[in-house]
RNA sequence: GUCCCAGUAGCUCAGCUGGAUAGAGCAACGGCCUUCUAAGCCGUCGGUCAGGGGUUCGAAUCCCUUCUGGGACGCCA
């Protein structure tokens, strides 16, 4: 609705800048966009343009001149603009007659929870393969923001117009699982009382001594009596089991829900990792040197070339990666996401090399780095190893900080920067943490609908029969200025891959409830007002619901 | 040594495809509950946008450079 009327007086603009011949002999590709702010200041009006500035150089006149030019012949009854002013160095500024933005309510009440959707992705499949991370161990810090973010942005992509697949790969076949299967076996036998020392790259979790002691209690010392052989198939099988049941459990409980969970191993059972290496070689790629097996990866934009198959046969991580990229490739999908954490952004130019080497446009591929996060208790910075096992995990944050502030925490960061979380202050439930701040916006108009029904007050369901019109004060105004960019801030966090967006804007638009809420008495003598607020407080709660749900924070009725 | 990320208020961070007087939360200080939830509202204080050069009508934003912090540079995964 707000995009309408902006499109609209970007449309008289444009007719307004012929009109003038500002653009007389000015290649068409050459003329900028127009584009529309809204100005921070208010005196400065609802929209503001730098057009006049823009065109300085193509037109060869001052900005202000241009901008006099353009107001001049500008049709503001057709723009639906009240007042224009130049202002500035050159600024158009756009005053607007405010009753434009009463629409908003009518249209939020009618599209209900997809008000704020929007078509962007014409229903383009997108793949999104995030957490991703080893079935050897607890999922810790590091995972939780991974599993945040990315579960907001496949729900916001969605929200956009994609089609998304969320799709966890399984590193279920390397050596880490070997290592898993001998620590388990360590442990186990520690559990007997023996004695027995943790493999060199043994993983140290408190997860694993407890399924080991589970183990010991369930099988006794039956297990010591296998061959090798078959004790090691066994607790391979067994961690592996126990290991990804805890993780998806854990996922499940942090309400991210995947549509694939792709196994490593099954690329190998179904003879994908063979077949990879086998095109890629086809394909000229491959060359043998010192007994290993080398992808040229070097003319397409890596550093060096990689080995795909070691000299004592064994294949490197890299080579059933390729495999599964070159299957999301082959499954159809228009785009691909991948969400790494920091630790593998050096990773990013060899597998993009590899997908082009195979035929892929690499562009397809979207790699997103997700920087690491920092743990603060008692105000130190708490260090954290997988080798000895000292971490805290995201169970242990589910349980203490609850899943709202830590799914609304992770995701509240753009993914670039370093975060500091602080568990003191997160456990500490104050109000430092803005999660209870959005949603006791929600839970407010829940409790302001409550009141209206106890007084038989019906809640509008449409605008329908409502004198909107008695809606005229600034601080309503305000607030709906602010529902009503929800669709272009979807538009805007969608592509550029921000959910933090999201969270920024939904926090803004609690702000603005708040003060309307302390301005203006909802509830009153005046059944018509009373009505059309309603209908207001309506529209704004299911913003607020929208965006929460993208960003897997619950809405609650009262708090 | 090379590459990636960051450096903005006391703290945590927005803003970064160039725009008007650089924003928010927390902290500090001062107000506001006989009225729909005070987990709230209103106000004050707080800045050499790490430093230096450049590009131009205009730079936190783009380019170069220096410094600081974090991460990555395996025939590990």
């Amino acid at each position: 609705m707000l995009e309408q009327v902006k499109q609209n007086l970007k449309a008289e603009i444009e007719n307004a800048l012929h009109a003038a011949g500002l653009l007389e002999g000015i290649e068409p590709a050459a003329v900028p966009a127009i584009l529309l702010d809204v100005p921070r200041e208010k005196a400065h009006g609802d929209f503001a343009s730098n057009i006049a500035m823009q065109l300085t150089r193509l037109a060869k006149k001052n900005p202000r001149q241009i901008a006099e030019a353009i107001v001049e012949k500008l049709d503001t009854a057709k723009a639906k603009v009240s007042k224009v002013e130049i202002a500035g160095p050159g600024f158009i500024n756009f005053h607007m007659d405010k009753t434009y933005l009463l629409d908003v309510i009518g249209q939020a009440l009618q599209l209900g929870d997809s008000y704020g959707s929007i078509n962007d992705g014409a229903g383009q499949r997108v793949q999104v393969e995030f957490v991703s991370a080893n079935p050897t161990g607890s999922l810790h810090l590091g995972h939780a923001r991974g599993a945040a973010v990315g579960d907001a942005l496949c729900s916001l992509l969605s929200f956009a117009g994609y089609d998304v697949s969320r799709e966890y790969y399984i590193n279920d076949a390397g050596n880490q699982i070997a290592n898993l299967a001998r620590s388990l076996e360590a442990r186990y036998l520690q559990a007997l009382g023996r004695d027995a020392e943790m493999p060199e790259d043994g993983y140290h979790g408190q997860d694993i001594i407890d399924f080991a002691a589970e183990l010991a209690k369930q099988e006794g010392d039956r297990l010591t009596t296998l061959s090798e052989e078959e004790r090691f198939a066994y607790f391979r099988r067994y961690g592996l089991d126990k290991e990804m049941a805890k993780l998806k459990r854990d996922l499940e409980r942090f309400r991210v829900n995947f549509d694939v969970w792709y196994s490593e191993t099954s690329l190998y059972e179904n003879g994908k990792v063979v077949e990879a290496l086998n095109e890629l070689r086809a394909k000229g790629h491959v060359y043998d040197e010192e007994g290993a097996v080398w992808l040229r990866t070097t003319p397409l934009g890596d550093d060096k070339d990689r080995v795909l198959v070691k000299n004592d046969g064994s294949y490197t991580y890299l080579t059933p990666d390729i495999a599964y990229h070159r299957d999301k490739f082959e499954r159809g999908f228009d785009r691909l996401i991948n969400i790494w954490g920091a630790d593998h952004h050096g990773y990013i130019p060899r597998m993009k090399a590899a997908m082009t080497a195979l035929g892929y446009d690499a562009e397809r591929l979207m790699v997103l780095v997700v920087q690491m996060v920092s743990l603060f208790q008692n105000g130190e910075k708490v260090k954290m190893s997988k080798r000895t096992g000292k971490a805290v995990t995201m169970e242990d944050l589910m349980d203490e900080v609850g899943i709202d502030a830590t799914r609304y925490f992770f995701t509240m960061r753009g993914l670039d920067t370093h975060l500091d979380f602080d568990m003191d202050l997160a456990v500490s439930k104050s109000n430092e943490n803005p999660v209870y701040y959005v949603q006791y916006a929600h839970a407010r108009i829940c409790s302001v609908f409550r009141q209206a029904e106890e007084q038989g007050i019906a809640i509008p369901q449409s605008t329908d029969n409502l004198q909107l019109s008695l809606l005229n004060s600034e601080a309503t105004y305000d607030l709906l200025l602010k529902l009503g960019q929800l669709p272009e801030e979807v538009r805007i966090a969608a592509g550029e891959h921000a959910p933090h967006r999201m969270i920024r804007y939904v926090y803004e638009l609690a702000s603005q409830f708040h003060s309307y809420y302390r301005a203006e008495r909802v509830i009153t003598e005046d059944a018509a007002a009373t009505a059309a607020r309603l209908a207001v407080l309506g529209a704004v709660k299911t913003a607020i619901a929208n965006v929460l749900r993208i960003v897997g924070v619950s809405a609650p009725e009262q708090m």
